[in-house]
DNA sequence: TTACTATATAATAATTTACTTATATATTCA
DNA sequence: TGAATATATAAGTAAATTATTATATAGTAA
């Protein structure tokens, strides 16, 4: 893979915005999937607005989207931004996050939203 | 290049600890020299005791080591660590802080401390 | 020894962060 | 329409972060 080049000041703001395990957890979830918000406070056992919160800063960011679908507001990677490329480098040396998105889908968490 | 695998724990953790800029920096330039404070606080004209204590954060995270050299402390990455893969993995992803080196070495910066 | 230099640590202050609870907004559905 | 659900935002708060100044420690050199 082609290392992807990024400047001083934006590689320390993604790694600020990554330095907190919630949110690296999201975005690398992200990689694998979509997920709405009800999704998220299921997986964290998380308040709402935290959760929500999290979100914004991502999305403030430009590394999410977000994407009304009727009740619900999906969240996906924003393969848009300048950002992306960089974003996946870094996901790519993260576990694999399948079995958080298992576990939803056992307990109900999946079904209830999608 | 391989990707190096790392848990979701510890990857948060040295993200949020190259989430400062000044951090940051300072281990993309120790990956292509070592450094003594003195240097440091020529370089980001910033007070001894905050470098000190930056340092010290990442030397907490295993990811610099110090020696002493007589009057000076010497920084370097600490290769031994089990974090070095990773950290160089993401080092290799920013721009190289060669100039500020050269820039140092003009002002005499270089000269006075090695 | 004394003075000087390099560095670390302590104490503190301003700012930022990551939660919480309460409330507002938007959509669906009876 | 009104009730229920999903989400966002506001306000408040405790803890963490990053700088500062003051001081301690350790080495060098007169």
């Amino acid at each position: 893979m082609e290392a992807v080049a990024m400047d001083m000041e934006k590689a320390a703001m993604i790694f600020k915005l990554l330095g907190d395990k919630t949110r690296l957890t999201m975005v690398k979830i992200l990689d694998e999937t979509d997920c709405c918000v009800c999704e998220f406070v299921e997986i964290f056992r998380m308040s709402q607005p935290s959760i929500s919160q999290h979100l914004r800063k991502l999305r403030d960011a430009g590394v999410v989207k977000e994407e009304r679908k009727g009740q619900w507001i999906f969240y996906s990677l924003n393969q848009v931004s300048e950002l992306y490329p960089f974003v996946r480098q870094i996901l790519q040396t993260l576990p694999d996050q399948g079995e958080k998105l298992k576990e939803l889908e056992k307990n109900g968490g999946r079904i209830a939203c999608c």
